[in-house]
DNA sequence: TCTGGGGTCCTATTGCCA
DNA sequence: TCTGTGGCAATAGGACCC
């Protein structure tokens, strides 16, 4: 089975561990994904049915646990501090969820979210895997460096071209040669991400900071009275869901992306934070006339940054005194 | 044979201002 | 008045995640 739109330009949502033995995977262009496997059923995604099932889980979650951090629609990192069984409850916990949602759950247990996360996809479906740092390096000593969330393909190819390619590899790497290479932060914390240091730290309460709505066309758009309409369709829909989540921004950005795959944002901030219709009409459509796309556009987006809670005043006074760190 | 949509975070650059 | 420095906000691009 595998779950992906019906447009030409459709992507793989998910697919069944069956199909997957086929090639087929995530983000993959959903023709390919059907030449990869033709015989598997495709269905059409519902991210308004996962977006319920979500809560529900996360609900059966937070009436267990205090401090819980969603990551995403289908992920949460637990805080088991001071559990006298932390295996158990989590044993107890997944049968809960099965039984209250139908959805199995695959559960990792480490000292960090880092070797928590990559202990719970060590293992899926239905995975238990319990590791310290130290087992998760040895465990994964020869597995490329793309395991790691963090390290994605880019930093993979980068890597690789300096002759590293495992995990092992990139902790034993000299620091100042991967500083020199990625720069004073993200050298180092290539090797802390290789050894399994990472914080413990759950972040409970994360507020949005932006919201956008963007669209791919079936087919590249040449003509500015579409891409203007195309906008005002977007902008309408932002707008409405910024009202609904009692949300405004001081930044109107729009994206463009080209037949060639190149990617434009163009951003102003007003005076002001807003949520309204035609102020984010106004600043796109000016942008995009400003900015004047020069080959066909295949995607075009908009967005707004900068959120001001609106209970607050978007102008907090001066503070007298800097604010200790 | 091409590559979605919704986000977060980081980095580099630039211009303004004290 | 000129110059250097540093902080900061805005902007653009990009890597990465689910």
């Amino acid at each position: 089975m595998i779950v992906a739109g019906s447009g030409p330009r459709s992507v793989v949502t998910t697919a069944s561990y069956e199909a997957r033995l086929f090639g087929v995977g995530s983000g993959m262009p959903a023709a390919r994904a059907q030449r990869l496997c033709p015989q598997a059923i495709v269905i059409p995604p519902n991210s308004a049915a996962y977006r319920e099932v979500s809560q529900q889980v996360m609900a059966v979650i937070r009436s267990h646990i205090e401090r819980v951090e969603q990551l995403g629609i289908d992920e949460a990192f637990l805080d088991l501090e001071g559990l006298h069984s932390p295996k158990s409850a989590m044993r107890r916990l997944v049968a809960e969820i099965y039984q209250k949602t139908s959805m199995r759950a695959s559960v990792g247990i480490g000292p960090n979210r880092l070797v928590a996360k990559v202990a719970s996809d060590a293992e899926k479906p239905n995975g238990f895997v319990v590791l310290t740092a130290e087992q998760a390096r040895e465990r994964f000593a020869d597995s490329p460096v793309s395991l790691v969330p963090g390290i994605g393909p880019r930093t993979s190819e980068r890597l690789g071209e300096i002759g590293i390619s495992t995990l092992a590899q990139l902790r034993a790497a000299e620091e100042g040669s991967l500083t020199a290479r990625f720069g004073e932060r993200q050298g180092p914390a290539l090797i802390a991400l290789a050894s399994f240091e990472a914080s413990a730290e759950i972040v409970t309460e994360r507020e949005a900071v932006s919201e956008s709505r963007e669209t791919t066309f079936d087919q590249d758009i040449r003509s500015g009275v579409e891409l203007e309409a195309a906008l005002r369709t977007l902008a309408y829909e932002l707008a409405e869901a910024l009202k609904r989540n009692q949300r405004s921004g001081k930044t109107i950005r729009i994206k463009v992306r080209l037949d060639d795959w190149t990617t434009v944002t163009r951003a102003k901030t007003i005076g002001s934070a807003t949520n309204d219709y035609e102020l984010i009409v106004e600043v796109a459509t000016a942008l995009l006339r400003e900015y004047g796309p020069q080959r066909p556009v295949r995607l075009i987006g908009v967005g707004v940054t900068g959120f001001a809670s609106l209970d607050q005043p978007s102008q907090l006074a001066l503070p007298l005194e800097t604010p200790a760190a």
